[in-house]
DNA sequence: TTTAAAATATGATATTTGTCATACTTTAAT
DNA sequence: ATTAAAGTATGACAAATATCATATTTTAAA
């Protein structure tokens, strides 16, 4: 069993407000597990009691849809925590959470949560800001999703992907979405998703070889995405 | 100055954990406010530096999107909060909160709020479940914008409207939005609604004479929500 | 009350997007 | 290695939605 101080989760996470004591406890109640990409932590309707810290690797959080479409409504990445939401509200899980690659994640139960919750109030306070922080996003993404055509918003997701999980050394995208995923991003018919992105090949904004893509003309994807 | 012991938000929201020693504390030093109709409480950009309580009158949180059109993200009616989420992350406004009726609030300004969340757990816990709901519900919401058709959104949003703020004796909504304002909430243009409006009308789903609007087979809407 | 402005309504048309069909390519299983 | 399945790509077409024009009605201001 690892501790838990020199952890990225630790670093980058409302537990950064945690002390040795407070840490320590945590390491002793952990349950560390591994996913495997494509595995869900957990799924649309299942109860949470705790959260997940991510140590390694990206899941999607995604919602089925009526018409059996997979909304993708976030992505997660290393340091990151996941579950407060249903574990805080005590609901069942309002999304889905699978693996985009393979993953490292810690499991801390909720009456461990809760007891920090009681005695640290920067801890209290700083998942406070960063649920706050997901709904200004998720506000800004309704928007978005309301209001931008399915081209707009495809290259302010090619940009957003790029920003936040960085590019191999060959200049293309470090994230691995299938077209159907990345479709599930921007909320459009994957067909669709396929045709812009062939359009967006074409007129020199990106260079599509396989899988990869690569953004070649970021300042135009901007002003596109407005 | 009214004591805040009766008031309709301490009874509805977060507020509720608070004591009566806290209660009394708070009345001395919220500030109490009358919102004509049309008028902001506040607007994006702007710094919030503290929460408002609806006593009175429903408003909506709308942003203003790169097309000029303005997007409702939320409808915040009596009993409720305002301005938490801005107040929390320490960050200008994201959304607009501007008056569709006259309303009564009261401002509480943040040193008053930081010190119930010092020294009061329980409203530290139902603040964070509260946005928590707030959170699920624009997913929830997120995920309508990028599925659902014009249609099933109009249809879904008009039996919202009846659910949370009522009827009138005569049967029709309580709410009184602009067409514009409703296309605002369904993210389309007010001429798509307009004609989405006649057509529920023509097939009976809805009744329309001037502004009031009267939901007639609810059932059917609902199926057609999905 | 009269009049101008704003809101509502509707038609005509263009654009966007989804759906279905099909072909090609890559991946993974036998 | 071969083959089936999944993923990617593209065309043809239909449906949904936006835009522009204009008429009508309602609201509010002079």
């Amino acid at each position: 069993m690892s501790k838990c101080e020199q952890c990225i989760v630790r670093e980058f996470s409302s537990l950064k407000a945690l002390n040795k004591d407070e840490l320590i406890k945590m390491a002793n109640c952990k349950t560390s597990y591994i996913i495997k990409k494509g595995e869900p932590i957990f799924e649309e309707g299942e109860s949470v009691n705790g959260i997940f810290c991510i140590k390694d690797g990206i899941c999607k959080l995604s919602k089925l849809s009526a018409n059996g479409k997979d909304q993708i409504v976030k992505l997660v990445k290393p340091g990151e925590l996941l579950g407060q939401r249903s574990m805080i509200s005590d609901e069942p899980a309002n999304l889905s959470a699978v693996a985009l690659e393979d993953m490292e994640v810690c499991f801390i139960p909720k009456s461990e949560v809760l007891g920090f919750f009681n005695n640290n109030n920067q801890f209290s306070m700083n998942m406070m800001k960063s649920i706050c922080g997901d709904l200004k996003e998720a506000d800004d993404h309704m928007v978005s999703m309301a209001q931008k055509t399915v081209k707009e918003r495809l290259a302010e997701t090619l940009l957003y992907l790029e920003d936040t999980f960085g590019k191999n050394e060959d200049g293309s995208l470090h994230i691995q979405l299938s077209r159907e995923e990345l479709a599930g991003m921007i909320g459009t018919a994957t067909e669709s998703c396929i045709r812009l992105l062939s359009e967006f090949n074409k007129s020199g904004l990106i260079d599509l070889t396989g899988k990869k893509i690569v953004i070649l003309d970021k300042n135009k994807l901007k002003r596109m995405a407005e």
